[in-house]
DNA sequence: TCTGGGGTCCTAGGACCC
DNA sequence: TCTGGGGTCCTAGGACCC
């Protein structure tokens, strides 16, 4: 059996753990630059605010409803995150959880008895939510499918279900399936859904008598048929490994305002690369080839404009590095190619790939530098002066002095669990 | 005026090789 | 006028996820 567990509304459970005064109100978060609405607590959501929402045109609702509103807060979520899926390792054999998602882990539970799952899962949610105070709901049944299946019907039905719902017999199978439609399934995105409600299949039901071949002509190949196979309660997705390496690392992030100067483009995306060469850092890697692209405003106004002959230029590494400076070097010569005057940008962003561990860098037949770890030793210093005194509180110049072009987080609560100087009081 | 950010997997098709 | 078969590697693009 598989159990997917999955943390509540996580960023609104997050934003009330420090407001308990919000615990019965509605609760939205917004997307960087708070421009979307992208995490509800259940009286957000019972008021019609729907995922994925403009702020501007949420508004009227919210101040109706008198919705409390928050900026996004990465550092606070990121670091109940890694409380939550360190509770879950503690109480499970190594190797049987799966971080799937900064909410969400798989569980491999063929260690419990079958008679001891349910107990079992509800011990796990009381834990959890006693360690932490963050509130989550699980699914358990035979494949990862279908145990998402399961943790979304729990959590429809909270007051029955107690947020915890095990299918382990066949008729609570059939009657799952029965219950959930095509596009509710976890895989089955937008376009496949609409594909099969035009061919008449609009249940999961449905779906899991269609034969293999079939799936694998019109579901995407081997995918389609893991997906029957997995309804029919044949596990096919694994369990992946920790210890797989990543294989990109990007950050991007829309300007807070539309962006035409050469040299804040140039901030910006040095400011970027900065930020994943912090990531690559920290996760012990070097990157052998830096992608920048741009975004900007079509001609006709509104729409994104991507092209990626024209807006997106790469440059391989005459070897892998995690120093920032180096990646600078060839990053930003890039951007030049890339800008041109006139236009008005809306994003940019920078991808780090062909990734390998810092540990076995090829090195360059004509570097006069083995390795240079005087580097190394500054960006050691670099993170931890950013790490214990909060990001940014050391930066290079290149990334910018006013940068004006940030995003615009105006509703952010404090880092309460990362930052001293932010703690959570009591007066 | 105002619509996020970070990923993965798979396939098709072209270039190239013997 | 005729013009193989088998393979690898790479990239772009589509689809999905949270």
């Amino acid at each position: 059996m598989y159990a997917i567990i999955d943390c509540n509304s996580f960023y609104c459970s997050c934003e009330r753990l420090f407001r308990p005064d919000l615990l019965h109100q509605p609760v939205v978060v917004l997307s960087n630059n708070d421009g979307c609405i992208i995490a509800r607590s259940d009286e957000a959501k019972s008021v019609g605010l729907p995922m994925g929402l403009p702020y501007f045109q949420a508004r009227p609702l919210i101040q109706q409803h008198r919705v409390a509103v928050f900026s996004s807060n990465y550092a606070l979520y990121g670091n109940l995150s890694m409380r939550v899926m360190d509770t879950l390792r503690h109480l499970l054999p190594s190797g049987t959880v799966e971080v799937y998602s900064v909410d969400e882990a798989f569980l491999e539970c063929s260690h419990i008895a079958p008679d001891q799952v349910a107990s079992f899962a509800l011990e796990l949610r009381h834990t959890v939510e006693m360690w932490t105070g963050i509130r989550v709901s699980i699914g358990v049944a035979p494949g990862k499918v279908l145990s998402k299946m399961a943790n979304r019907l729990a959590k429809r039905k909270k007051q029955e279900t107690g947020c915890v719902l095990v299918l382990d017999d066949p008729d609570k199978i059939r009657q799952a399936l029965l219950d959930t439609e095509v596009g509710d399934i976890w895989g089955i995105g937008r376009r496949y859904a609409d594909k099969l409600r035009a061919m008449g299949i609009n249940t999961a039901w449905q779906l899991r008598h269609m034969p293999e071949e079939w799936a694998r002509k019109n579901l995407g190949g081997v995918i389609g048929v893991r997906m029957i196979r997995e309804l029919n309660g044949i596990p096919s997705i694994p369990m992946k490994d920790p210890l797989e390496v990543k294989k990109m690392i990007s950050t991007s992030r829309m300007f807070g305002r539309t962006v035409t100067d050469a040299a804040e483009i140039r901030q910006a995306v040095a400011a970027y690369l900065s930020r994943a060469a912090e990531k690559l850092r920290r996760q012990g890697y070097a990157a052998g080839l830096i992608d920048v692209y741009v975004v900007s405003n079509g001609t006709s106004g509104g729409e994104y404009a991507y092209d990626p002959q024209r807006d997106h230029r790469y440059v391989i590494l005459p070897r892998a590095t995690s120093l920032t400076s180096e990646l600078l070097e060839q990053a930003l010569p890039l951007v030049d190619q890339l800008y041109r005057p006139g236009v008005r940008y809306l994003k940019a962003g920078v991808i780090l790939s062909e990734l390998v561990p810092e540990s076995a860098i090829q090195s360059d037949l004509f570097s006069d530098s083995p390795s240079s770890s005087a580097g190394q030793k500054l960006m050691e210093a670099l993170d931890n002066i950013n790490f214990s005194n909060g990001a940014d509180t050391v930066r290079f110049a290149s990334s910018g002095m006013a940068r004006t072009w940030r995003m615009k987080q105006e509703m952010r609560s404090r880092r309460f669990t990362t930052h001293w100087n932010e703690l959570f009081e009591i007066t």
